[in-house]
DNA sequence: AATCAAATCAACCGCCAGCGA
DNA sequence: TTCGCTGGCGGTTGATTTGAT
């Protein structure tokens, strides 16, 4: 028996989403709160798949989502924590309050990518990225299925280049909520809903992701509580009861020092 | 000005773990 | 314990923009 697909796809929309439609789901989510995708379409008068909706939403449409270039200091941190994680986007996403695990890999793959590349090649990286002046946000035609011939036929020489896989165990999926499914009172099975609709969150500010909770220590290095529960609890079950200042200490330290051999051999520690 | 390659990033796809029945 | 549903995740695609020629 095949997988049953998210949704029918019949008579649904696909590509860009119109400014109506992102109205539509803004209005909703912000009256009902996150969760129930699959139905959420429906109740929402959408014509589009749940799981489109979600990405929709998180990826784009949450309030507190930071637009704009990646900082240096947030490229720091991608880097580093790629280190650590391999793409475990979602993850590395979490340190970065305000960024999506999208947009933290389309910028792994668009930009870090290829200078780690070249950096451990010892190839000199081609200026990208934050060493040019940055592009203004694209205006993407909202219109549905807006193909240009043009476009078509470039595509069909379009040649792949300079896409460096990262080969790295399948990440383990973490639980970064202790929530179940039906805790859906305040606002969505998340249980982010609620928080994330009223977080008008810059760094500044500490921000409540339910049971995640992010707070800036003296040098703004972020963090989550959380995050370092879920790494333990998966690399090592006897940590479970989260030693999380001790580790949290040592991931301090680590994160100042620039050996990447101690930062690998904290991974290992923590991932196997 | 026209064309092409490269870069960017929103969106889609399929897989999988967690949860409840 | 099993099974189906659901949400979340990472990989990939493809439309569009930008810069070079």
């Amino acid at each position: 028996m095949g997988r049953a697909p998210c949704c029918s796809k019949v008579g649904l929309h696909k590509g860009p989403w119109s400014t109506k439609e992102d109205a539509v789901l803004i209005n909703y989510i912000q009256q009902h709160g996150e969760g129930h995708w699959r139905s959420l379409p429906k109740k929402a008068g959408l014509l589009r798949c749940g799981k489109s909706c979600r990405l929709r939403w998180m990826n784009y449409l949450r309030p507190d989502i930071k637009r704009g270039n990646i900082t240096p200091d947030e490229e720091d941190l991608i880097i580093r924590m790629h280190s650590l994680l391999g793409n475990r986007w979602s993850l590395i996403a979490r340190m970065l309050p305000g960024r999506t695990d999208n947009e933290i890999k389309n910028y792994w793959n668009s930009h870090l990518s290829k200078r780690v590349n070249n950096k451990s090649t010892g190839t000199k990286p081609k200026p990208s990225g934050n060493n040019k002046p940055a592009r203004g946000p694209k205006k993407r035609n909202n219109s549905i299925g807006a193909t240009s011939e043009v476009a078509k036929s470039r595509k069909k020489q379009k040649v792949k280049v300079g896409m460096i896989k990262v080969h790295q165990p399948k990440a383990v999926r973490v639980s970064p909520y202790s929530i179940t499914r039906n805790n859906s009172s305040d606002g969505g099975p998340s249980g982010l809903s609620s928080s994330i609709l009223g977080a008008k969150g810059g760094l500044s500010e500490t921000m409540n992701y339910g049971a995640v909770q992010s707070v800036l220590d003296d040098d703004d290095q972020i963090y989550h509580e959380d995050y370092y529960c879920d790494i333990i609890e998966e690399g090592d079950r006897s940590h479970s009861s989260c030693n999380l200042e001790k580790i949290f200490e040592e991931y301090q330290q680590l994160l100042k020092g620039d050996d990447n051999v101690q930062l690998d051999s904290f991974a290992d520690s923590l991932l196997i």
